[in-house]
DNA sequence: CTGTGTTCCTGTTCGC
DNA sequence: TGCGAACAGGAACACA
């Protein structure tokens, strides 16, 4: 489920709880998600306090006081819910009470406790010793980040040049640009215009200068990010939408799940459609997407 | 190195 | 209503 947004979402969802919280003990109720929880996974985590949940890509980093990582994944499938003893008008799972899925319950010192949920489990978590971070293979090769300083015209020409593989391809590979998904690269491309179909490397000049279009498609990316964080943003404080899941921002898609509908695109005739690209669903107008 | 197809797993939705 | 098929937001991996 979650892309970038969802995952900051996600995150300032659990920060209150997770930053300067001091983990009790942590259950684990499984032996593995997708990958094996790493040796004395729970063991290690007792006690720690946790200095900052950060997030990169679709990660989340929570920073440990020994200067360990506990780094988490929610896969396709995968959410958080936060739960405080303290409140009684709680609306979330009573304490106790297992509800399916719920792989990991981590209770912090004075009875919060963030459940990860995850049906599919193609979600993970791990724990990074001291410096891991800026050397694993998860993390070694990841590109920039869409927002902040990372993302500029220029860098994403750099990324794209030669290439030969659709733009959309391009895109959901995470060492070109991190955190985007299929949602919002379907999102972007439909903003910026700009068909799927076409390579990456004919959004960038012979002379490595980025075209007019790839402009536009830097700014949409940007654009839809941030206004999906927004969006999650006002959800947070709701315990059903702490979880990840997509939120008040998917009554604003434009092109994906909208199959058959008129586009949006002012005074574009067009209708979106759907069609399968390295396995996955590309939405798009085939009228004003050039 | 680049690009593409397969695969992990379970739940939900769709067409008959 | 039931039931099999298609599909789902990720990304590691194998392979051409």
């Amino acid at each position: 489920m979650p892309e970038l947004p969802e995952v900051e979402t996600v995150r300032r969802g659990l920060a209150p709880v997770f930053e300067g919280g001091t983990i009790a003990r942590v259950e684990a109720r499984r032996k593995d998600l997708r990958f094996p929880f790493p040796p004395r996974f729970a063991a290690r985590l007792a006690g720690r306090r946790v200095l900052a949940l950060r997030r990169r890509a679709k990660y989340l980093i929570a920073e440990l006081d020994n200067g360990e990582a506990l780094v988490m994944h929610m896969g396709m499938s995968g959410s958080f819910r936060v739960d405080k003893d303290d409140e009684p008008g709680n609306p979330g799972v009573p304490r106790g009470k297992k509800a399916a899925h719920d792989h990991v319950v981590v209770h912090f010192e004075g009875g919060a406790r963030a459940t990860y949920n995850d049906p599919r489990r193609f979600g993970f978590m791990l724990l990074f010793g001291d410096g891991e971070l800026a050397t694993h293979p998860l993390f070694r090769g990841l590109g920039v980040e869409p927002l902040g300083e990372g993302l500029t015209v220029r860098s994403l020409a750099e990324a794209l040049r030669g290439r030969t593989a659709p733009i959309k391809a391009a895109l959901l590979d995470q060492r070109v640009v991190a955190g985007l998904g299929n949602i919002y690269v379907c999102e972007a491309l439909h903003r910026a215009r700009v068909s799927p179909f076409r390579t990456a490397g004919s959004l960038v000049a012979k002379s490595g200068a980025p075209s007019r279009d790839l402009t536009r498609l830097a700014a949409a990316i940007e654009a839809v990010l941030r206004e999906a964080i927004d969006a999650g943003g006002s959800s947070i404080g709701d315990h059903r939408l702490t979880d990840g899941s997509l939120g008040y921002f998917q009554h604003s898609f434009r092109v994906y799940g909208r199959e058959g509908a008129a586009c949006s695109t002012p005074s574009c005739k067009g209708t979106i459609a759907r069609a399968a690209q390295s396995g996955r669903s590309t939405f798009y107008c085939p009228l004003c997407q050039k």
